[in-house]
Parts: structure tokens; C-alpha cells; sequence
DNA sequence: GTTGACACAATTGTTAACAATCGTGTCAAC
DNA sequence: GTTGACACGATTGTTAACAATTGTGTCAAC
């Protein structure tokens, strides 16, 4: 009769997923195979079906007929475009924060900006890539808007698949203080200054990535048997 | 052995769905009993049950436990998000269009606005109501991003929702002329001005919608029963 | 006449067995 | 030594029967 302590939902399991994959546990190409995942979550095949279908069509998960889930492995073109839609978004986004804040919103971006720092000190590697894109979420939240939540949620997933391809070695984050000098933007009420800073962070993310490099084995194939 | 001409595929399920919310021929709170569908498209009960979780995914449609699946009813906070999340994506997709857009685009422009108004003249209501998103989304495909594109789809779609509930009678499409400026300022290789039309655009949409009333019955309740 | 309880029908949700596909390892042939 | 075919094991995909829940209609009680 209690509401439902039985067992976990598919929400819950694509959130946690999704985490694995912000924190770059998951890395692109990794098998997810369902009986594993049934053992690891404790429920069903059919839940985990769901689930990765769910995962699937906000394609942080690729599914091969016949032959897996698979977590996602964007091309440079699919990473070109996730930037180019967070650039469409996340300037908006910012100018939404921006009139909406409230002192407990402020409040909330101080603590984050301080866990941030944190992990960055003593080395937490994973939390920071977590807390790295939780800030970009977190502004989406303060922007009151689910729509824009939600697909923040996806961008940035896949932005940590696009780092883990595309990214120099160790340079997985952008660890500068460029989110501090965001928050600092919005408190001193310049909101054309916070969204010209997230403008000019997501350019700095994006340069630091080779969209070149890691075209892998095949495309050399592809390349060598095109009839140009 | 030929490869795949036995079935329909669940994408093409929810392509056809949607085709059928944006047409306003599923209005909001349709029921869409699995039996029904199965029998519509000729698949199987799994197919089906698929399908819609992917719809209820994109939030086009409502999965109620043990009751089924309806079309989805958007409140007037989630019509607010959408219009909200329009502003913030479709005047970059206008610029983004307006930087890519080749010769071989703006024939598909013309030829669009050409079908959007004879269905207009000749009182095609359903594909005149269809033509008219359509035409945003044919922007976003020639801004050349799928991720974009993919966002624009849902928000057409919930769009044609959201117009059939706040919208007045008759008022179901905005069959100004004010696709033909936007593509006119195109042409005229004028973006800024493509850009600024696109937004005023939106807001003309939206300030046709009754956000207020439609609060249907069960809110009067809620209301009266408030503790406040 | 309205209200409450009860039972039935219809629909959804789940489970488990079955079918099909794919990758791998072995083995023989060249 | 490499290549091709074949068979096996493992994993995914599907089907069908079963369980559970919801809504409805009937019927008696007040």
C-alpha cells in the first residue's frame, strides 16, 4: 500500500546514466549490456529496455540492432552541432538567470562555485567534471524553464562524450574560473556582461577541442575508397 | 532476405503521430489506446508500447499508469516554456539559415510559401495548419543542425498542442504574410533583419494565445480548496 | 432519487519462454 | 601462415500467456 517503495523507475535509471556519463565513468563506445545493467540496478529486463531506449533517442546511448547499446560516440559533425545549439541557447539562458535570480539563486551559485573550487583543490577528478556541467544546469534551472532544462541536461551530457573524444589529454574541464566570473557578472547586475562571458566560455571550451584528430581507423577507410 | 520490407519502424510511428498533433487531427487529451494503434499500423502490441514511451519522451504525449497513453494537454506554465524556448532558439536558427542558406534552399522556400498559400486560398485547413510549421522547421534543416532541428520538431509539435488549447477560435494558424518577409529579408541578404522579423514572428503568435482562461474545471477546484 | 458497495469487463503492465541474430573459436584447405 | 567455412555460445528481439489495475454498470439500501 505505501506509495511505491519497490522498486526503481526508468527515470531513475537513465538520471543515473546520465551522471556516469557527465562524470566520464561511461566513456563513448562502452558496451551496456542488458543483463549487466539488470544486476547493476536490480530490476528486470524490460525496465532496462526502457531505459536505454529513452537513452537512445536523446542519444546519449546507440543502439545496434541485433547487437547492443552502446554509449554514445559523437562524430566531430554531431560535436560541431551540440556547440553550435549550446551557443544558440545557453547565451538565452544566461539573460533568463539573469532576470530571474533570487537571493536564495545566488545563494545556491556561491555554494556551487565553492564545491567547484573544492574538488578542483584536492583532485576529486570525477566530481569536477560533474559539478564542471552542473553549473551550466544550474543557470538552467535558475532560468526557470523545463523545456530549456531538459535540453541543457542532454547538451551537456553529450558534451562530456564529445570532451572524452575530442579532448586533450587532461585538459577534460574547463577548470578556469570562467564560471566564478559569470556568477560575478550576474551579482554585480551586468546581465549583457554575464551573457558575453558565456558567449566567450563556450568558444573557450570548444578550442580546446581537435575535431580533426580521432576521425579513428575507419574513416581512413572511408577516405581511401572515396571516389573523389 | 530483402532487407526490412516486412514492418513499420517505430520512428515512422511517431513521424506519423506527430504529423497528426501538428495537423490538429489528435487534439489534446486524446486517448490513444495501444489496441487501437496496433491495429492502425498493423504491428505488434511491443511496437506500439514503444512508440509511445518515445512520444511521451518528447513530452507530445501523457503516459498515465494503468490508463494509457493521451495526447498531451500543455498547462499554461509549459505553453509559456515553449513560446519561451522558441525565442531563445529560432533567432539563431534564422541567422544560422541565413549564412548557409544555398540557391537550391531558397527554391525550397519559395516552393513552401507557394503550398502554404494556395492551401490557404483554397481553405486546406489541416495542411495549411501542417505548412505553416513546417516552414520553421524547413529553416531550421537549412541552418544545417540536426541537433537544432531535432529541438525545433518538438516545438512545432507541441506548438500545434498548445494553439489548439489557448488559441482562439479559427485563429488556429498564423496565415499572415509573415513567412514571405522573413524569407523576402533572406533573399535580400539582409539577416539582422530575417533575425528581428523571426522574433517579432513568435511574439505575434503567441499574443493571439489566451493564456489565462482554458484552466478547464479541475483548477476551479484547486483554486476554491487553496489554503491561502 | 441518490449513494454506496460489489462484480465484471476492458485495458494496461509484467513475466517467462522461445526465436533469431551475431561474434568467436576451431578446424581444415590452400 | 593465412583464409575460409562451420558450429557453438552468448546476447538480443519477439511473442504470448498471465497478473494487476481501472472504470463501469448493476443492484440494493437509505
Amino acid at each position: 500500500m505505501s506509495l511505491n517503495a519497490d522498486e526503481i523507475a526508468e527515470e531513475e535509471i537513465v538520471e543515473r546514466i546520465f551522471e556516469a556519463v557527465v562524470e566520464q565513468r561511461l566513456p563513448p563506445g562502452t558496451k551496456l549490456s542488458e543483463s549487466a545493467l539488470c544486476e547493476a540496478f536490480g530490476v528486470g529486463r524490460m525496465r532496462i529496455r526502457r531505459s536505454l531506449l529513452l537513452l537512445a533517442s536523446r542519444e546519449v546511448v546507440e543502439l545496434r540492432a541485433n547487437r547492443g547499446a552502446y554509449v554514445a560516440s559523437p562524430s566531430a559533425e554531431q560535436a560541431r552541432e551540440v556547440f553550435e545549439a549550446r551557443l544558440a541557447l545557453e547565451p538565452a539562458i544566461a539573460h533568463l538567470a539573469f532576470e530571474r535570480a533570487t537571493p536564495a539563486d545566488f545563494a545556491a551559485l556561491a555554494q556551487h562555485l565553492r564545491q567547484e573550487l573544492d574538488a578542483n583543490l584536492h583532485g576529486r577528478r570525477h566530481e569536477a567534471i560533474r559539478l564542471s556541467g552542473q553549473f551550466h544546469i544550474l543557470l538552467a534551472q535558475i532560468a526557470g524553464n523545463a523545456v530549456l532544462l531538459r535540453m541543457m541536461k542532454d547538451l551537456v551530457t553529450r558534451t562530456s562524450l564529445i570532451i572524452g573524444i575530442f579532448g586533450g589529454p587532461g585538459a577534460a574541464n574547463c577548470r578556469d574560473d570562467e564560471h566564478q566570473q559569470i556568477v560575478d557578472a550576474l551579482l554585480a547586475n551586468d546581465g549583457q556582461k554575464a551573457v558575453d562571458l558565456m558567449t566567450a566560455h563556450l568558444h573557450h571550451i570548444a578550442s580546446h577541442l581537435d575535431l580533426e584528430a580521432k576521425s579513428s581507423n575507419s574513416v581512413d577507410l572511408v577516405s581511401l575508397f572515396a571516389v573523389q
